[in-house]
DNA sequence: GTCTATATCCTGATAGAC
DNA sequence: GTCTATCAGGATATAGAC
């Protein structure tokens, strides 16, 4: 897996996929709530009968599209336990991993990091409590067992390992940060191990 | 001011601010655009008539809210300002009223840090650019210039600075950390510290 | 200023032809 | 499977009495 593999949409094509990329266009740009299925079939030039064929409700699309992004954060995630074998170079893959999904797919990582899921997916966990996102922390948590990563509470350092970056493309998502984040990376990173490499 | 200031609310006691209470419990549990106009004013117990006299509309009382929140945010870095003179004891305070505040007000805290004020309030900024979090950042980069912290991107010391603290108070609002945070702020700290600090 | 009753609009979802 | 036309429901906001 290269590089340019980190993207949520590896496959494109379809009329369904189609109409998922214009959901994550419209509920990312406009909010879940703002945007009707009308203007979405209109924008993704599918008739209303069509959307309600393949989805079977407006939340479904939206459960879809969680869901997809979520299973292709795991995907990631594989390929970085398969490449690295130490917790802290898994961490650091993670958040260079993020900064490029950041810049790549903006939309997706927006509605990854910044919807508010639970209001229209009420069934579903938190999001930090969704696989992809306890992995991460598992990283951490091996760190500190196996003595890679200075002794202290796991979730204060689960913090300090991703709260940077995740603030950072925050930042970058709502127009703070205007030139890509990816070259800051380097030195973003050398803060986050400074504060947690055994002293 | 002490401790127990460390609120959003200081003054109780009126119908209207009964109402932006009940609003603030209800539009961070179920969301703006799940919560109707009967179900807030039957909670707050007030007439659907008393509602539209205080506030505009719906979208009023969350102005209203939001701006008033950010208000009492800014009161509350006047204080830190007042009290302490060096940017990394500013810092370190913010911080601190930040854990202070998810402990004490956990709707209030949730609205300010979680809630996608874009999708209802379209006019406002967004919250990063408010006014209280520019001047937090300020005592970033005024930190950087007078050589209280490392030399690096002043948004990348920025995210080291705030980053982890709010994704500690995040993790602790939905629910993943189950005891208070504040017990953990020590500890924090000093990761942040160690990411940020001169060599 | 405060209240109740109501109008108006828009949305999600369906029915039924093809 | 796909489409168009339509329905039913619930929401916001207002009208008008007190």
């Amino acid at each position: 897996m290269h590089k340019e593999a980190w993207t949520f949409f590896p496959h494109a094509g379809s009329r369904h996929v189609q109409t998922l990329r214009v959901a994550l266009k419209l509920f990312v740009k406009n909010g879940f709530f703002n945007t009707s299925i009308q203007e979405l079939c209109s924008e993704a030039e599918v008739s209303i009968g069509f959307f309600y064929n393949h989805f079977s409700d407006k939340e479904g699309i939206a459960r879809e599209l969680y869901r997809h992004l979520l299973a292709r954060m795991n995907v990631l995630l594989d390929d970085i336990e398969e490449r690295h074998m130490g917790n802290r170079d898994r961490c650091e893959a993670v958040l260079r991993m993020l900064f490029g999904l950041a810049e790549a797919e903006p939309e997706a990582m927006g509605f990854v990091v910044n919807a508010r899921h639970r209001e229209f997916l009420p069934e579903e966990q938190a999001i930090c409590s969704a696989s992809a996102f306890v992995r991460m922390r598992g990283f951490v948590f091996a760190g500190i067992t196996e003595g890679e990563i200075r002794e202290m509470e796991p979730m204060v350092a689960a913090s300090l390992m991703y709260g940077s970056a995740i603030r950072m493309i925050c930042l970058r998502l709502d127009g703070l940060v205007d030139t890509p984040i990816e070259p800051f990376f380097d030195s973003l990173w050398e803060g986050v191990w400074r504060s947690l490499k055994p002293v």
